[in-house]
DNA sequence: CTATGTTAGACAGTGTTGGTATCCAAAAGC
DNA sequence: GCTTTTGGATACCAACACTGTCTAACATAG
């Protein structure tokens, strides 16, 4: 297909498509001469995908870019792809893992729960420097308290794993888990507010 | 205090405190006269609460004026301050809660949960979007998973609930509420990340 | 083969957002 | 008095996610 109907059929115009195409978020099409290029539905599913994850989960295009690159490299070693990114700081593979705040903590409570998680993975950066602003911030979250949301996070964490089928091909497959986990997270935090405002009738009642 | 020592002691440049102001993110100084006002320990607090806001979790100045406003209109019933918005779309008190997409698969979980949420609390139109969303790109998520996110949504919920306590007066701890609640997402999402690499693990080891 | 329409690729322009910088007249502090 | 600081207004800026315009090379219908 061409770029007017890949256009068509995602809804997406196809100055944006070019954009994507420019930013290297889309593949090139199969060039059949200078002007023309041809496209199939892998590009249709890729350009979906895209518009969801900056859409619907808000991701800048550098962070989508990253995302992508990550689960096509990735893509038959599914248990690396789930632990990516797709928070906020980019990777660098070559950076040692710079001396973040918060980091003692977070480390501690991954010993305590036994997880087994990559010394470098960004979440940790995340999660330490959070708690460290919420503690400067004079809203410190207990060591007890941390570690509750931890085993929800858990319990989550296998909910999420148990959604993915072994079969189809790995690339699609690893696609597939990549929109459960990243735009699953708008769904999260909306249930999550809907519990507390439950929860919050339930105790003032 | 005067406009230099607060961004001394806030680290924020003057100049982004003129913004906050105009964008109504920080009340006005007391003016002493024309060209001098006199600000006071609540507003360092809201200032870090501000950048903590727009900083940490990355909400919009917008969003970040809607939800201040929001606390200090509710800052005595509590149990609204939590049920907030937060999330991405604006609240209109006015408008009629809009045809909006999957809200009947959303009204049957709470439904089934027995859940005591407001018709219109903007996070059933999130979480309604984003199941479509992952429905129309074939990657649906089962009534049943729903249905154990939602019960882990609970329990996150009470957890979120019993870090709160009853002193101090209502607007430093709707304040400190809302610290816990919005900025603890980024840290959350952090922690799902890190099981989901932990769960990966054991599962392909 | 021609007339009409489409396309890749390059590049400039747009609207929004979150800030910065500059300026001014009016205090403040010495 | 004289330097420094301030509030308030306005202008400016860079990043971001597009969007529009142009050109030369094609495709296709008649």
């Amino acid at each position: 297909m061409r770029i007017s109907e890949l256009s068509r059929r995602s809804g997406v115009p196809t100055a944006t498509i070019k954009y994507y195409l420019r930013e290297r978020l889309l593949s090139p099409g199969r060039a059949t001469a200078a002007t023309q290029a041809e496209y199939d539905e892998s590009h249709l599913r890729r350009l979906r995908l895209v518009r969801a994850l900056i859409g619907v989960r808000g991701l800048s295009v550098s962070a989508t870019r990253e995302v992508l690159g990550a689960v096509a490299a990735h893509a038959e070693e599914r248990h690396q792809v789930l632990g990516l990114v797709l928070g906020a700081r980019p990777v660098d593979e070559e950076a040692e893992p710079a001396p973040a705040p918060g980091a003692a903590e977070v480390d501690a409570l991954i010993g305590e729960l036994g997880w087994e998680v990559s010394e470098r993975a960004p979440a940790r950066a995340v999660l330490g420097e959070t708690l460290e602003t919420l503690r400067s911030l004079g809203a410190e979250v207990s060591r007890g308290a941390l570690r509750g949301y931890a085993e929800l996070a858990e319990r989550t964490a296998v909910l999420d794993l148990d959604q993915l089928d072994p079969d189809a091909d790995p690339l699609e497959q690893a696609e597939r888990a990549l929109l459960r986990t990243v735009l699953m997270e708008p769904a999260l935090l909306a249930l999550r507010r809907l519990a507390q405002e439950n929860e919050s009738a339930r105790r003032n009642a």
